[in-house]
RNA sequence: GCGGGUAUAGCUCAGUUGGUUAGAGCGCCAGAUUGUGGCUCUGGAGGCCGUCGGUUCGAGACCGACUACUCGCCCCA
């Protein structure tokens, strides 16, 4: 490879077709959990107005304020647009734009689901990337705390299907759009007190989202922020009350929580449930689903009063997080049902036919083009995790009868194409 | 935007205090009697040692710059 070879962006990447048995299981089993919770796709743009991502995630946020990949449109009136940073913030304007919720009855609520890619210019690293996946779901009409509670349990089941199990979910309560600023100041007085020493890191936090103070790593700040003022402490009484709710939900179906009360989200749309899911072998950057409530979103960007809870996963990570076994297990699923073998000129024309039918019939089919030695077709069968081997030379041809081949137990029958036919079909 | 690490075969990596023709495992190719894979054995192909410059009689090893990748910080999925 030389120096010269145009290669993938920085922070970006090619999913290959050896990882693709991975991803594709991600997505099969979020659509199913999908489909037996109610929750239908949308589709937005992948850039929109950059109004949008700046209102609705926020001015101060990092996200907004130096990561986001925007470029001038060449219109009149040089509109300025940005790939999406992420998505909800579009699923919201969707939702309003289109008035989705005219036509539900009282308390109806709307599950929305998408899965694409999002664009952040951050520095790459372990499970980070420019541009990157996420699944993710928004109820939007109501704001019961079971609602809460049921998508987490949904989350909880796609886990299990996963066979990922070495997670821990976070929850904390961020208050609403009167007790959360009312925090902040009480917070902010506090931490005024010794802000000389704090590290430099948290001086700039407590300038621009002191709340995330409270993530700082550094032991010293650590040990200063156990003695400030938790928003837990100081949640009004309607918040409480809806975070008391929520854990009361999940308690019922049995899920397992950490109350953290230092857990903030970065995002500035949230308001009283936020969480988290963190996994325990993903290096740095740990969080595998982030998600919350966010009553004032729809406001934010100009749409009526509307409630809204959702999540984001992130697809990289979640593949990052299948267990080796699993993953090991997806990748060498079998990839055909029946792999030809032939010998000879005459036996290779007839392949081809024979393939053509098998496939018409529903078959996954394999075969190759040039024509091998049967012990390197054989073993060429063993690469593709073919379950069967047909195999098809002058003898076969002459007798109309096959040679089948069961790869993992070895066993060879010899069958009319009919007979093959339904006994690769019946399984 | 700020730190650390790495760069040798298709992949994962060795390579002694600088010293002949640069190694291993996996993969690939060819064999171990005829039309039967996995296991084993034998042989083979395949490297401008990231790029440029410097030190030296001599550099894959040492120094510098650049580039790329990677891990972490900030922040986030």
């Amino acid at each position: 490879m030389t120096t010269f070879m145009i290669q993938t962006v920085k922070g970006t990447r090619d999913i290959l077709p050896a990882d693709m048995p991975l991803w594709l299981r991600v997505e099969a089993v979020a659509r199913e959990a999908f489909r037996r919770y109610g929750c239908s796709e949308i589709r937005t743009p992948i850039f929109e107005k950059t109004e949008l991502f700046a209102r609705g995630v926020g001015e101060a946020t990092d996200i907004v304020h130096k990561e986001m990949y925007t470029f001038i449109d060449k219109d009149s009136d040089q509109t300025s647009l940005t790939l999406r940073p992420e998505n909800t913030a579009s699923v919201v304007r969707a939702y309003i734009q289109h008035k989705m919720y005219n036509d539900k009855a009282q308390g109806e609520v709307t599950k929305l689901y998408y899965i694409g890619q999002m664009f952040r210019r951050e520095r790459p690293q372990a499970g980070r990337y420019r541009q990157f996946y996420q699944i993710g779901v928004e109820v939007l009409g109501h704001d019961d705390p079971a609602i809460e509670a049921e998508v987490i349990e949904m989350l909880d089941w796609m886990l299990k299907e996963l066979k990922i199990t070495d997670t821990t979910l976070l929850i904390n309560s961020v208050g609403d759009a009167t007790s959360r600023p009312a925090y902040l100041e009480k917070l902010r007085a506090a931490a005024a007190q010794q802000l000389d020493k704090f590290c430099d890191d948290c001086k700039h936090r407590y300038e621009t989202n002191a709340l995330r103070m409270f993530d700082c790593k550094n032991p010293n700040c650590q040990a200063l922020i156990a003695d400030l003022p938790t928003i837990t402490d100081s949640l009004d009484d309607a918040s409480a009350q809806h975070f008391a709710d929520f854990k009361a939900h999940l308690d019922a179906r049995g899920i397992a929580y950490t109350v953290n009360p230092r857990m903030v989200r970065g995002l500035d749309y949230y308001t009283r449930t936020a969480f988290e899911i963190i996994g325990g072998s993903l290096g740095a950057q740990n969080t595998i689903v982030g998600g919350g409530r966010y009553d004032g979103l729809s406001e934010t960007i100009g749409g009526p009063p509307a409630k809204g809870f959702g999540f984001a996963f992130g697809l990289d990570r979640m593949v990052l997080s299948i267990p080796p076994d699993e993953a090991e297990r997806l990748r060498t699923a079998s990839a055909a049902d029946v792999f030809i073998v032939y010998l000879g000129e005459a036996a290779r024309e007839k392949s081809f036919l024979i393939a053509r039918e098998l496939r018409s019939a529903g078959l996954s089919v394999a075969l190759e083009f040039e024509e091998r030695k049967m012990k390197k077709a054989m073993a060429q069968a063993n690469k593709f995790h073919a379950r069967y081997a047909l195999i098809i030379g002058d003898n076969e041809i002459a007798t109309g009868m096959y040679g089948l081949k069961n790869m993992t137990t070895g066993e060879q029958e010899s069958l009319d194409l009919e007979s093959i036919k339904s006994k690769l079909l019946g399984g």
